[in-house]
DNA sequence: CACTAGTTATAAG
DNA sequence: TATTATAAATAGT
């Protein structure tokens, strides 16, 4: 429509490109206009540049015209595959609707909204529970389990590094005497009269020191922590 | 644009109309597609009709440049009031992620998926398990209890209606003697030598009645049922 | 739908 | 950005 005729594939001139761009996308912005306003057409033209500058018109709302378009495609010409929005929006649905059932799921095993239940679906539930809490059980015993290793790690650490630290006091008086770094303090007494070498009284050593100085997050059961795993099933 | 000049309004004739929309639409969409390809834009451009015909247009996929179209407004022009699209694809998000807590949540309560939780989290799904189990317990009893009766009920109307016809066969024998209508012969003796006058006696009987006669649904607790409300918390 | 006169869009500078 | 020669779109027939 110009001085010359131009084919109609990917100029190549970066700039005559731009330039092209800036003037057929007003050219086609008005063309959308002028057919909304002559004909009571609704139009919805969404531009990408190809820096990905956005440019959009609406006849009227955008959201309006892109929902029809949306229900028209899932309505009318239902025959391919759903057009992502209208995936989208039964993906919502889905989602929702499992998003209810779980939530409901889990109000029962809360013990909630039971009225419609029968007493086989109450039995289930139970069991369920009970599955439930027999797993979270053994799980708390693991940690008892992991926290009284690491204390004996530790216990067993420090009876090295005092039976070295013994051997250092034993070979020069005085040069070492105010040493206690490396180590955190832990209230463990300067070992009176013990003999670090067997394995055995490590282990009794180190399984004591833990029993008295595990965190007491759960004073409940402090004392039967290591007959959980064995009591959690007694009242069926 | 022709041999004579309109004005841009809407347009009247109602046929004139039509041709116009067919041919500005023919025009517009030649146009979308040639600033696609001369400038390496994406566009997008969706047209109703005011009869409510769709005509669409991408130059890649629909899909794809209005999926960017939402993604834009949700992340760069973020001032005024969220496209609906936008909201959708929030939304969907949003539920997606209350479901996978709410997954995550019920998977724990089925005892999975325990690792990373603290000795005090389990404590807590401890409890809410615990909870859970004395409601569902307390819902099996009302379901027992409500069984119990209607079987009373039941045990009470049979009575009644043996006491008739006991009547009957009192008054004239021969007349009524085969007629066991009218009620479900349910596994009841001829009531051999028993007062029916006396409501406690009425009532033991009913209940006995029960016992014997309780659907075995649950054969598990068939003689404990009426202690679970009693028994169900004695694990801790 | 085809024609065509007069209008509008736009390629190049 | 404004100009302009020319191509393209289109109103009415």
């Amino acid at each position: 429509m110009a001085r010359e005729k131009i084919e109609i594939k990917r100029r190549a001139n970066a700039s005559a490109r731009q330039v092209t761009f800036s003037k057929r996308r007003r050219g086609l912005f008005k063309k959308a206009q002028e057919l909304s306003i002559l004909c009571e057409a609704d139009v919805a033209l969404v531009v990408f540049s190809s820096t990905g500058k956005l440019y959009d018109y609406s006849s009227s709302s955008m959201k309006v015209i892109l929902d029809q378009y949306i229900l028209y495609h899932s309505t009318i010409q239902n025959d391919g595959q759903p057009t992502t929005l209208e995936f989208k929006s039964k993906n919502l649905k889905r989602i929702k609707q499992q998003f209810e059932d779980t939530s409901q799921n889990l109000r029962k095993m809360h013990g909630k909204e039971l009225e419609g239940l029968s007493l086989k679906d109450l039995q289930q539930l139970e069991e369920q529970l009970e599955m439930g809490l027999t797993s979270i059980r053994s799980q708390k015993v693991e940690h008892r389990i992991k926290e009284i290793k690491e204390l004996q790690q530790k216990g067993i650490q420090m009876i090295e590094e005092n039976t070295k630290l013994r051997g250092q006091l034993n070979e020069g008086y005085g040069s070492l005497v105010e040493n206690n770094d490396g180590c955190e303090s832990l209230f463990i007494e300067p070992l009176e009269n013990q003999d670090p070498q067997s394995s055995e009284s490590i282990n009794t050593y180190a399984f004591n020191f833990k029993l008295h100085n595990s965190p007491v997050k759960d004073p409940e059961d402090s004392v039967t922590s290591l007959q959980l795993g064995l009591s959690s099933h007694s009242e069926l």
